[in-house]
DNA sequence: TGTTTTCACGTAAACGTTTACGTTAACGTT
DNA sequence: AACGTTAACGTAAACGTTTACGTGAAAACA
């Protein structure tokens, strides 16, 4: 049969003394006489004794603990965001617990109440794409929970935020197809919301205008689910329209790979007839012939910062956030990566 | 400043009764009036009562949290796992705790700790390549917290185990590599552990042999980190010998991009000149030209079995596997998916 | 009227810790 | 002898729950 855990109990109860005087020792107090500590010490250590982090966390009020809810893992950007996280986190003695929200709000909504009464520490949150106002989240803020966002955050809510510059990497996207001498350069963008497709989205239209060129509707096609087919499916319509583009500035990587198949079904010849920048630099960018020119996202290092801030948020405890001003917005650097498709 | 959390002693405070009547209330016992409860499910409501899922762990010595132990997230095969994992224990309310062996012995036992001083109801674990034996994971066993091996699991640990049948899968590949005339088929293998390597190679020996083909040294490569890169440059190898191959089974998928990409650039042609198969039938594969044949993989469903034994052991409590024979070994089946590359 | 039921609620212990505070005995000081 | 100090340990409350058990009053019964 299994056996129990050690707890402080059975060892003062071998020691014949009490749980307090095993708690001390262990602990290192003044008011402990060393061989005191010295035979406790023995003992804890022979019968494995191993604190019990659900007591330790119910009566210091911590947890060690901090909440991700992120829309997905199966993801080059995420899973990068993940494993920064944990790294940093495992290093800092915290542990981490992992939701999904799957894009959606109602999930979002359940994840943040989970974490919620598991009490964790603190919350890193990109926000689910249905998300379009961060309500929410003030549940957190009213306890005094801390919450970190990342890539994917809310405009308006006071809380420090990890991202890249979306607009100002859509931009220089967009200008280096210009400068490959592109021009009718097309743009697969994401949906209405995150903010992020909306700021690549402005970012593209930011090039053209200092470009001179016009922004032509036509050439601006709208994704809802932002996979491969979805970009295979949509640059298929842009080439096959009379007045096609020679360059497209994709979304995602995954949107750009899925354009490049599309040429190649047409018979168009990537670079020469058409171009293609994709985003965030994903192992797919890198596998696809002709290669995927793409903006590169560090996505390790967004989790690491986050995580950073956000324990740090931890660590200072109320005195933290009272002032607005407290709160920072970190743009982590973004460059761009030439390949085979420019 | 923060709130603090609603508890039932502040309930009960507003209430003028006492903690006990506002638990029984708020779980229904018979013992206590309609309007009591009703008053009570008010307040509760209105001050937005939470139970704190710590006091309950420690109460009813039950976390509803299970622990993970992977080598890594980034990585299509484990991404899915976690997934499925995730969902299903979503879905079954239960919270996970994913931590990282980064494929380290060492790291591997430091979250076993963890996992075991966090109370985890559960753990599932995806071995390091590093683990040679699981004796560590006897403490779990000891103290009679489930545990539910997949995908890298111990030949002799009796525990729970889902897998596939990786020796079938590459006899599967390898077969069917000479089924398309490949005279000379080379395999670039995977370290000595985990057992997952061995068992394809073993797999890839066994077809040879049923085919009247002797295994040749000269053609088994062996990788160390298996990557894309150690895979090119293997390939590369076998390319460039006098007595080269005209088909390659790779340990993974990432390893046979690269021996595509070898062969690409020696001006060998896949397939004519050259066959290769992958194993996993991750995105890439799908993505490289020509795209890769490969032995499916159901990462997702992995990780959704694993859980769900792991859920069930759990609330079946002491009574399992005090028989050795309750564990079971599940096996999930693959496919090979042909592609291009042969 | 006295006894038993029933109802509705409260008391207290328990889960495993930490920690403010109390207690005891030995010793030192005047 | 009376008092203060100190060392070393213990008591008890607290964190937020659950639940076995106790209790008081009213209702039901004789």
């Amino acid at each position: 049969m299994a056996k129990n855990r050690t707890t402080l109990k059975d060892i003062a109860e071998r020691l014949g003394t009490t749980v307090t005087t095993v708690s001390k020792a262990l602990k290192d107090y003044p008011d402990i006489s060393k061989e005191t500590k010295k035979s406790v010490l023995k003992l804890a250590k022979e019968m494995k004794y191993q604190p019990d982090s659900r007591a330790l966390a119910l009566r210091k009020n911590k947890s060690n603990t901090i909440g991700v809810i992120i829309p997905e893992v199966v993801h080059f950007f995420f899973s990068n965001a993940i494993e920064g996280i944990m790294r940093y986190a495992d290093e800092k003695g915290y542990r981490v617990l992992i939701t999904l929200s799957n894009n959606q709000l109602n999930l979002e909504k359940k994840q943040i109440n989970l974490l919620f009464n598991t009490k964790v520490d603190g919350v890193i949150v990109s926000m689910a794409n249905e998300s379009k106002s961060a309500n929410h989240f003030d549940v957190l803020k009213e306890y005094g929970i801390p919450l970190v966002m990342f890539d994917k955050v809310s405009r308006n809510f006071a809380c420090n935020k990890v991202k890249i510059d979306d607009k100002y990497s859509a931009y220089m996207a967009t200008q280096h197809l210009l400068e490959k001498g592109c021009q009718r350069v097309a743009h697969i963008r994401g949906p209405k919301f995150p903010l992020n497709s909306i700021a690549r989205y402005e970012g593209y239209k930011k090039a053209l205008e200092e470009n001179g060129h016009k922004v032509d509707a036509d050439l601006i096609k709208e994704c809802v689910d932002v996979t491969l087919k979805e970009g295979y499916d949509l640059a298929y319509e842009l080439l096959q329209s009379p007045n096609k583009p020679d360059g497209i500035f994709a979304v995602t990587d995954q949107v750009g790979v899925g354009a490049i198949q599309a040429a190649q079904v047409l018979g168009i010849k990537v670079p020469e007839e058409l171009k293609v920048v994709g985003f965030s630099d994903s192992q797919v960018a890198q596998i696809v012939r002709p290669s995927l020119t793409t903006i590169h996202q560090p996505g390790y290092e967004i989790g690491e910062t986050a995580v950073k801030l956000l324990i740090e948020e931890i660590e200072l405890g109320d005195t933290y956030g009272d002032n607005q001003m407290d709160y920072r917005q970190i743009i982590l650097d973004t460059y761009l990566i030439q390949r085979e498709s420019t």
